[in-house]
Formats: C-alpha cells, sequence, structure tokens
DNA sequence: TTCGCAACTGTTACCGCTAACATAGGCGAT
DNA sequence: ATCGCCTATGTTAGCGGTAACAGTTGCGAA
C-alpha cells in the first residue's frame, strides 16, 4: 500500500495498474460503456474508490470530441429573473448527462461577446442566451459553431437558430389595453435607464402604442440607474406623483421598482387602486409578501428555461450530420390584475 | 476565397495553412507568447480574424496542464447572498485571467459531493466552496486534488485549506447581546428549516448562549420551508405574536422574512420597536426600501468573495511546488441598529 | 573576419483519454 | 470437428494544442 507521489494526480493507468487490466477496460467500466465482466467490473471499481480516482475531463472530451456542458449566457444575478430561468434549465438538462455553465454580462454586449468567445473555446454542446439582440461577432461566432443556439426570454426579432420567450411588445400592449379598460388616463412609466435592456424598451414601446391608439399620451416618465431597487421605486414614485399630482396610473418595468412604489403609495395615504393604480412586471415571489398584491405579468420563467434546456438536449439526439433549422416557442405571459388595478 | 467544408470546426492548421506561418507561430501569436515578428503576428491575426477562429481549450489544456478555471460551490442561487458573493469574486478574477464556474449544492451534501466531483474533472485551478461542512469524500477529493481551496461565509470549524469568514455563533451572541442590552426579555427565534444551512444553525446557537448567560430564555421558536420567505415571515409572525402575546422581540434567521414580519407588525399597528423589536440577518439591499430599517448585521458578502478569490488567485504565482499551509480570515460584520431595536 | 547572442520560426514528443479495430476464448449449431 | 458469432479484453492511433528544444538569420563586438 505504498503511495509513490501523493501529490501527482492519478490517471487512468494508475487504476489500470492497481487493477491489473488494461486502461481501455479501465475507462470502460467507468463510462459504464461497452461488455465489461462482472468481475472485472468490481476489481476496477474498487481500485479506483480506494485510490479516489477523478476522470479527467479534459482528455476525455479532446478523445471522444464530445463536451457535455452547456453554455447559459445572462444579463445578471441580482435580478431574481435569471436565477429562476436557470432553475428550469438546470432541472431539464439533470438527466440528459449535460450540465449547465453560466457566463454573466452584465447588460453589456461586449462583455456578452467575450463570455460567448470564452464558453465557444470549451467546445460546449449548445448555448442558451438572452435576448436577440447581439453583436456581428457573436452571430458569427453562434453561426460558425455548429451547435445548438436558442435565445431565450423574448421573441420579438429574428433568431440565430431557436427560440423561447414572450413578446415583451405584446406584453406591454396588454397591460396598456387592461389600464385603459379601467379606466385611468393620466399614465406615466417608470423604469430603470438600461439602454441594453431590450426586453424593457420593448414592452415600454408596446405600451405607448397601445396608449397613442388609444389617444392616451404618456404623461409623465421616470428612470433610475444602480441602488437598491425597492428604494427607487419609492423615491421615484413619490418624485413623479409630486411633480405631476394628476397622475392616476404607475406602469414600473419590473416588480421591484414596482413595489417599492406601492409600499409609498400606502404609506402616503394614496387610495390604491382608486387614486392611483399600479403593476409592474414579471410575477416575482416577493409579491406575495406585500400588503396589498400587486398587478403584474409573468414572465414565464421557469418554463422558458425548461423549453431551452429541452431543445438543446433533443436536438443533441438526432444528430443527423447537418444542423437542423431552429424552432420559435412563443409563451402567453398572463396578466394578472391583483389589488392596485381597479376592477370594472 | 474557397471554404472546403463550412461545417467542419477550425483547428490551429486551419490558421496556419491560412496564414503560412508553421502551427506553433499561430499559438504564439494567439496566447501572446515568445517572440514573433510584427509581420507576422499581423498576418496571423488577420488569417484568424477572418476565419473566424476559435481556440480549443480543451485541447490547450491538456496540453500545457494549465486550466484558467476555479470551482465555485454555493448552496443557492436565489438567496440574494451567493450573487453577491460571486460578484465579489468575478470583479478580483477579472484581471487574473482566471474564470469562475458556479456550481449550486441546494444544501444538499450528496449534491456537493457530486458538483464537486464534477469540477475537479475539469482540473480547475482553484475551489471555493461555501461552509465547512463537507462529506467525508468532499474532504479527501479537496485534499487530494493539489488545488488551493477556500471555504468560504463561515470560520466556526477546522479548514481544509484556507477559509474566509465571519463567526456566525459570535454574530448571534452580539446580536443577542444588543437586544438584551435594550431591555427586551421575551424573545422569539424565526427561522428556516434547514438541517443542512449550518450557519443559521450557528447563529441560533449563539444567540442562545448569550440569553442562557444572561438567565433569559428563548421563549417561542418558529420555522419554515419553501415558499415566498417575505410571505413566510409575514404568516410566522402573526402566528407567533397570537400564540404568544407577551413576545416583545422577534430574531430572524434572515432579512427577508424579518421584512415581511416587519410589515406584518407595521400593518397590525404594533408599536415598532417599543412594544416589539425585530432583527434579522445579511444587511441586503432590499431593506433600504422597506418603511422602516430593520436591525441586521452585514455578512460582509462582497469581501467575503474578493478575498476567497484573492487567496486562489495568489497561491497560483507561488506554485513552489508543495502546496502552502492555507490562512483563514475572519472578518467582522457590523451589527446596524436600524429602527426596529429602541435605543437605550 | 569570426564569434556569440538575440530574435524569430520550426520540429518533435507528448498531455490523458477514447474510437475503432484486432484478438482470444467459449459455446451452440451444423 | 468445424464454423460462426458473441463476449471480454487489448492495441493503435489520434483528438488539437503546447513545452522544450532545435535550427536559422542578422548584427554588433572582439
Amino acid at each position: 500500500m505504498t503511495q509513490a507521489d501523493p501529490q501527482r494526480t492519478l490517471t487512468l493507468r494508475d487504476v489500470s495498474e492497481a487493477s491489473g487490466v488494461s486502461e481501455m477496460t479501465v475507462s470502460r467500466v467507468l463510462r459504464n460503456r461497452g461488455d465489461v465482466s462482472e468481475a472485472t467490473r468490481a476489481k476496477v471499481l474498487e481500485a479506483a474508490r480506494r485510490l479516489g480516482y477523478v476522470p479527467n475531463k479534459i482528455a476525455g472530451a479532446l478523445a471522444s470530441q464530445r463536451v457535455n456542458l452547456v453554455g447559459v449566457i445572462i444579463p445578471s444575478l441580482s435580478n431574481m429573473v435569471f436565477p429562476e430561468v436557470l432553475t428550469g434549465i438546470s432541472e431539464t438538462l439533470e438527466d440528459t448527462g449535460l450540465q449547465p455553465v453560466v457566463g454573466v454580462t452584465n447588460y453589456s454586449p461586449e462583455r456578452e461577446e467575450s463570455v460567448l468567445f470564452e464558453m465557444l473555446s470549451w467546445r460546449p454542446s449548445g448555448v442558451i442566451l438572452a435576448g436577440l439582440e447581439h453583436s456581428d461577432a457573436a452571430r458569427v461566432m453562434l453561426s460558425r459553431a455548429g451547435i445548438p443556439v436558442v435565445e431565450i426570454m423574448d421573441i420579438d426579432g429574428a433568431a440565430i437558430d431557436s427560440a423561447v420567450g414572450i413578446s415583451h411588445r405584446r406584453a406591454g400592449r396588454q397591460m396598456a389595453e387592461a389600464i385603459l379598460a379601467a379606466g385611468y388616463r393620466n399614465i406615466a412609466f417608470l423604469g430603470t435607464m438600461m439602454p441594453y435592456d431590450h426586453r424593457a424598451r420593448k414592452r415600454l414601446e408596446g405600451f405607448e402604442e397601445a396608449l397613442a391608439r388609444a389617444g392616451v399620451p404618456l404623461v409623465d416618465r421616470e428612470f433610475y440607474s444602480g441602488g437598491s431597487a425597492l428604494l427607487k421605486g419609492r423615491e421615484m414614485t413619490e418624485a413623479v406623483l409630486k411633480r405631476n399630482p394628476s397622475i392616476d396610473f404607475l406602469y414600473y418595468s419590473n416588480d421591484m421598482i414596482g413595489a417599492g412604489g406601492l409600499l409609498y403609495c400606502l404609506e402616503a395615504g394614496f387610495d390604491v387602486p382608486n387614486r392611483v393604480g399600479l403593476a409592474g412586471f414579471n410575477g416575482v415571489e416577493l409579491l406575495d409578501g406585500l400588503p396589498r398584491r400587486l398587478a403584474t405579468m409573468d414572465a414565464c420563467r421557469l418554463e422558458i428555461g425548461r423549453k431551452a434546456a429541452e431543445i438543446i438536449a433533443g436536438k443533441r439526439r438526432d444528430q443527423s450530420g447537418l444542423v437542423l433549422g431552429g424552432e420559435v416557442i412563443e409563451l402567453l405571459p398572463v396578466l394578472q390584475m391583483g389589488d392596485t388595478i381597479r376592477q370594472g
């Protein structure tokens, strides 16, 4: 039981010598592939366990030209939204032998490009990335990579390969229609100052479009960046309502600032939803604990993650040589009226 | 400008042929290593760019026996706490050429073990993982791996190599002392039902220990699992206060349920902090937006991430063969009294 | 002139594993 | 007995890079 060099990391050869069979047989046992007698299998497993052997996937991947990784590129982790998408992806990938690897861009196209480059250099089996807007270089890399690509969250635009998401433009329109139907007419928008949050932008576009069609202008708008979203929501709401007391509805670009706004309105003694109505976007769990349920729209985050993972896992199976055309899946978010829009 | 097979992924050889130099020279150019004439460099870069060459890190890592990845293993992404630690890690790793790869365990030791195994099989340059409690197998794997290991968040226990964190036992004690000093005597604890959240457990232990020393018993305790933390905090608080109206202080295992409790108390008309005081743990940003600032304790998340990354990056530099002994860094969380503990 | 050395480029031998093919028994069918 | 075929195992040749060393120039110093 002498250990020559406890430092050196073990290889197949070590296990092979310890169990008296060839490296190939050890490889077969550890991967459960090919015919190996029960006796040999036991011997090998025992040796591997005893030595504490950890396979070297780098070498394995190079030899087999197969990597069980799926790159997932998202803008942020602190948004609550993306971790949930990740959950959906992980769940679904769990029993496919694939493993997600996450990269974060902070809503920067340059970072997206470099994260993508980095990921592709590991030759993953597929890539899932948020949004449809990417740099030209990123697009080229993705199409050249020869692997399935799924763009998630948004479907308002052209996909490189597959896409799973909702129409944010339509979501904005739908919310506008609900607000108008409830009789509100002096409407303001409050959102994040992120030029690269294309989804928030599209929601606002759809929102304004629907208002315009009804001849109702957007009375005011306010943007912020950085800091505690809850606090910012509170501050922005106060600012807008003081600047423009006639406002009777506040549409927020996300639930977190919406929640801050709601807390402010309640404290300030506004009658919600009669004097002023509010709505957010995303349907985050947090809202359940607020004094009143904020109107919102579920962005189907879990489902988006699941479907995207299914596409990647499915494509891998039928490797008919040529890459098949992508599919675009539109999910339909549900408008939850909550307690902050007055009911007809 | 004929492209033989647009599908086949490119190799160094393709770039080498396209630029008329050897593969080795191309490799040198792309890695910025060794002497290459300016003319050659330009030629190679042009060819690589034109072809859209993406290096194969799998092959590179195998040949050079170097992998620029750092495994980061955390219990959860939906906790707000861990994304912030990740931010600290990423920031610091940014200019070291190292890249974090995240794995999530959901507070399960078995999952931790398998995630770790998976990670080590990619031969990372280091591993950062949450907590000091791991399965025996995990411990063995880590010590055999021959790479720097940093255990984060907690320092109440024995580290495998290095550790960066706070003493949760002491944090609990400190909070108890502050509460006692403020004159509260009927104290309850509300927390998550997670047997494997060792840090929450240690805080409670320290808390009870300090109370006991002052001859004050813990009057009541309530646990939950799953669901919206904000809502649960609200529900648990109502339950506890109804069951036990004499209670005058509520200590929560995290800020989220604490926030829910605070919202409940304010709505129910309790005089906070005189009739009832509250405190949470973590110092999450969310709290800034609440009607009243919840007393809490900052867990030094960003700093923990930074320091852990520094240790990994530093160790790599002095690769004096033998692995150096680890260092243990204790950070000191700051008690923020907020508005929910009455001031002497 | 001759040498030494720096600057540049190429050649060779792997890194640790797996695909593909080769080989050796064993056993039932003919 | 002979063949065929299946099972169990071994052998060989890379996968796509990089370390280490081996040239090949050009040029200033001796």
